[in-house]
DNA sequence: TTAGTTATTGACCGATCAGTCAATAATTAC
DNA sequence: GTAATTATTGACTGATCGGTCAATAACTAA
């Protein structure tokens, strides 16, 4: 009943989404989108609307290709040992270097609006919340009441500076340490204290 | 022999690196700076430089601050524990919750000068060797020759996600989580199995 | 005083920014 | 065909960007 739009949408989408990543928020200016997308700013603005929810779409798509890259059925410490290497792997193969599109947004965050900022709150907590019944899971004896969130937490910091330290170009072994250090760390704290007498 | 500047140097530096470290790079504006500075453009130009010149002020002196802040005498895991809990604390005490300069810089990086890229490797470099020289105090058998590199990873990964998540407003707690996680794992994994207490 | 040197001032530059809009084009319903 | 609806186009806006510069001011050395 109305003109049809001549572009495809999830592609558009891809396309902007890379950009962002690329350039973060500020630095993307709207020359650089239509270049990217192949539209024109109209047809941008009218798809859309501001480039604040541009960049939403952005990270709303993201957040679900990282969803599927780094979630796996594993459960335990398989699963947080299959999301911190899938982690590194997906850094260290992106020949740009980009991070990640949500940690980068963080210092960015006060610049956008209250959507995005709360977009990014929901990716972290998701990635925390996903962290956290990964670990119940590898909890033996959950008797034994330990303090589960510093584990968490080291686990969810392992996985954050993965992306920055891959943003700003670090050696891979680094990235690979840092998965490395976290996992061990998570069997060291979870195994029972009677099988230390058999050391590592 | 010529005309004396009518400000004080060191306190310009200090609220240039203030608002940068507030606004990041990019979104800092020269109006922001003469505001902040109470200099106008020429003369900011003529003390500094460019922009990015301006940030590399910053950036040395956010570097130096830190640097007293975080680096302490105590050897081994003392010092290690001591920086983590002064990284958490100067970052949940600062009320606009900057997070770190030197780290929300990470993702601006593209867009500054050489030098400065170099200085963040620098800073990024500096941490790093502090937190390995700490662990190998800490290592209290040598000979055990257990690869330290993980757990220099892991405190490494630890200092900056704090820094990332307290500029993101997340909960003081997960901030201390984090840096108690990372000073535990280094404390299971450093410690002497009992197997090993009766020797080989 | 005068000459030399540097700092300050405030206007100015061209480039770029995000966002808008009236005109036109392409489609469907009838 | 015509009407209705939506997409595309490309020029346009006012604001802001980083950076420059000639004029002037403030100082020292002589």
């Amino acid at each position: 009943m109305a003109r049809p739009r001549n572009f495809d949408l999830d592609d558009v989408k891809e396309r902007l989404m890379n950009t962002f990543w690329r350039e973060g928020y500020a630095r993307t200016s709207l020359p650089k989108l239509t270049a990217a997308s192949g539209l024109l700013r109209g047809s941008l603005y009218a798809a859309f609307g501001q480039k604040d929810a541009m960049f939403s779409v952005a990270l709303e798509r993201y957040l679900d290709q990282l969803r599927v890259a780094i979630v796996s059925d594993a459960p335990g410490i398989d699963g947080l040992r299959y999301m911190l290497d899938a982690v590194v792997q997906i850094t260290i193969d992106d020949p740009e270097r980009r991070g990640c599109l949500l940690i980068n947004a963080v210092p960015e965050a006060r610049s956008l609006g209250i959507a995005n900022r709360r977009a990014i709150d929901r990716g972290l907590a998701e990635m925390r919340l996903f962290i956290g019944a990964k670990l119940r899971e590898a909890q033996e004896t959950p008797s034994q009441k330990a303090d589960l969130e510093p584990l968490v937490a080291l686990v969810f910091a392992a996985s954050i500076s993965i992306r920055v330290l891959g943003r700003a170009g670090q050696d891979p072994r680094l990235l690979q340490d840092i998965a490395d250090g976290a996992v061990a760390a998570v069997q060291q704290a979870l195994q029972p204290t009677i099988s230390t007498e058999f050391g590592p």
